[in-house]
DNA sequence: CTGAAAGCGCTTACAG
DNA sequence: CTGAAAGCGCTTACAG
């Protein structure tokens, strides 16, 4: 490192390094900035001219360690950054956390998983306690967090835990939208279902994806119906996994005449693909989507879907963290609603007859987006 | 707050504690975490248990400061992070420093002014080093900012600043894409502006907006042309508000058959208005943005637009930074390039008849999209 | 109005 | 393999 670190030159300055070129002591530097009327005002200008000087400022961190707080929230994500910053949803979801750091003067700390890990993430962050989201693992872990004395809040968790989280109806939601593309009269239903996490096989699906598949199956019951009626593929969340998806089943000896998505960005993709196809929507093929993201009421058709509050998730969970961390303990779960939003992307199914007609057609290529 | 802190008992416990309850020293609780390696496999194993037992975690910031480093990154932002997550620009841009936070294992630290003051909340964050979003005052404080020993980079500054930064060329994409206006014949063209920083009119305009303004009376010059001969209309950088302005611009004596808007949420939001108006894009009226954002290549139609890669714009400044904080000083002004990508939205102004035709039918209100 | 001292919680040479 | 001690940089009673 060039310049080195010798005693009274190079390196950050501190409080000592400006009371010894001012004249004072440190205690005097300290109040200069903290407590300005404990000092004359010439005092206090001399130090703030000499700090200035040196370039000097407080350190954060020392100041932190001594106040026991640090003024910021933490989200521990499921995913790296880059790929947090790529998913809609949780903009969205950091959004209303921003909105209360906004309100209350915090700052907000991203913490990706170190090494995989989520909990192993924790000792590097230097926050005042954690927003954790989807963390779908075993429930020890979930346990071993609440343990540890830092104020936590899960979000997109396991519904059978006991530490205090935020939730939504994905279970009702899921439901209503299944009814809603019975009762249009469609039989040929196709789901477009994610990626669970890693260690599915081992335990079975957990949080929102076994909700939204409890719903999706109570749905198929009230039409006596099970999940062995339905199509169902897991692709990762993106855009080119809902389109690839639904080319594979247009393509199909039997297409479906409706397409659930138990994302929207699922959705995204399907109506993409269908696009591209030359398939009509809802005319065709009808599409439903799940989360309600501000441009599902944007695409062409408007996506019908499960509205979930994604902002006010975010910001219940960032309250909820800020009483915890006040020790207004309030260590509630709470399940906010969902509803189904019906827009202009479903419709009854079409007549056999066009159908069969559509499915004939369809088995060309579509054209793809850029030239 | 519920249940004290006194001495032994509540409270979170420290390596002392640990130590205590495992008839150990601070040392040995120290080196079971870190030197797994200096201990006994016993002593640690026993050490690890009570911490376990008391949910005992080393204390970050402890840590952080004896150690002299946080491992996160700050960016330092313009606005509250509610109104930055509204905004894909700097979404696309987050991602990109969150690629290298991924990369290098950083965490990402977020901080919105205090104070409505981009300084005040430097020392409220505990980080190694910030990117600087968007400080578009005063040199002075640009000054501070670098005299202050925190590394720094700053990005979509001002132009003339000395320190390390990382801006793109957005004079020269905003002339080219007067150009292609101006070369596919168009004369009546309406520039969908920004909002400058509130001290605009004290010290005039800063950072991208000066230049891109500068790379407009470029464009006009070229074609003989000067800043009075286009309309121009400055405000928030919002969908609604570019879909606001352009209502009006077509409801008027003399509409533009081109539409420059200096940001692509501003060239959204005119696509939407000229949709709902019935207005063909870009039959009648031709429309380009600024920025690229991944949304452009999916409007309908698909926007022409200067491009510049906010990803990669983030993931130099966080390089940038990273080499800072490491002492491999290179205190560089990058400038990144921009292009013109034409897609769908853009095309020669229709002939004089069709245009009168066009203006007499735009006088009624188009729909709005909710009902 | 100002200074010496303790302590926030940790880690790491250093000596045993 | 383990302990006593110093120090990261700050703030705040406490005494003057």
């Amino acid at each position: 490192m060039p310049g080195g670190r010798t005693g009274g030159g190079r390196g950050k300055p501190t409080a000592g390094d400006v009371a010894a070129a001012a004249g004072y002591s440190r205690t005097a530097v300290s109040f200069a900035f903290n407590s300005p009327d404990q000092l004359s005002r010439a005092t206090r200008e001399r130090i703030l001219a000499v700090a200035e000087e040196l370039g000097y400022r407080p350190s954060p961190l020392a100041r932190m360690l001594r106040a026991g707080q640090t003024r910021a929230l933490g989200v521990l994500l499921p995913q790296g950054l880059a790929a947090i910053l790529r998913n809609p949803y949780y903009t969205e979801f950091l959004r209303g956390v921003g909105e209360v750091c906004d309100r209350e003067g915090y700052t907000l700390l991203l913490t990706p998983p170190l090494r995989e890990s989520m909990l192993e993430a924790i000792p590097y962050a230097a926050v005042d306690g954690f927003v954790v989201c989807g963390l779908e693992t075993d429930r020890g872990e979930v346990a071993e967090l609440a343990r540890h004395q830092t104020p936590v809040v899960l979000v997109d968790g396991d519904p059978q835990s006991d530490a205090p989280g935020v939730d939504v109806d994905d279970r009702r939601g899921t439901r209503e939208a299944v009814r809603h593309l019975v009762g249009l009269g469609h039989r040929r239903i196709a789901v477009l279902s994610f990626d669970p996490g890693p260690d599915a096989a081992v335990r079975g699906y957990r949080g929102p994806l076994a909700r939204r598949l409890a719903g999706l199956a109570d749905g198929l019951a009230e039409a006596g119906r099970t999940m062995a009626d339905v199509e169902l593929a897991e692709v990762p969340i993106s855009r080119v996994d809902g389109e690839r998806t639904v080319r594979r089943w247009m393509a199909g000896p039997e297409p479906p005449t409706a397409i659930l998505a138990l994302s929207d960005i699922l959705a995204f993709g399907a109506l993409e693909a269908l696009r591209d196809l030359g398939v009509d929507v809802p005319g065709e093929v009808s599409v439903v989507g799940f989360d309600d993201l501000a441009e599902a009421a944007r695409t062409r058709p408007a996506l019908t879907t499960v509205r979930q509050d994604t902002e006010a998730k975010g910001r219940t969970a960032a309250g909820a963290l800020l009483a915890a961390i006040r020790g207004e303990q309030q260590p509630v779960r709470r399940l906010l609603p969902t509803r189904l939003v019906v827009r202009a992307s479903t419709a009854p199914p079409p007549p056999p007859g066009r159908r069969a007609e559509a499915a004939a057609r369809n088995r060309g290529d579509g054209p793809s987006d850029e030239p």
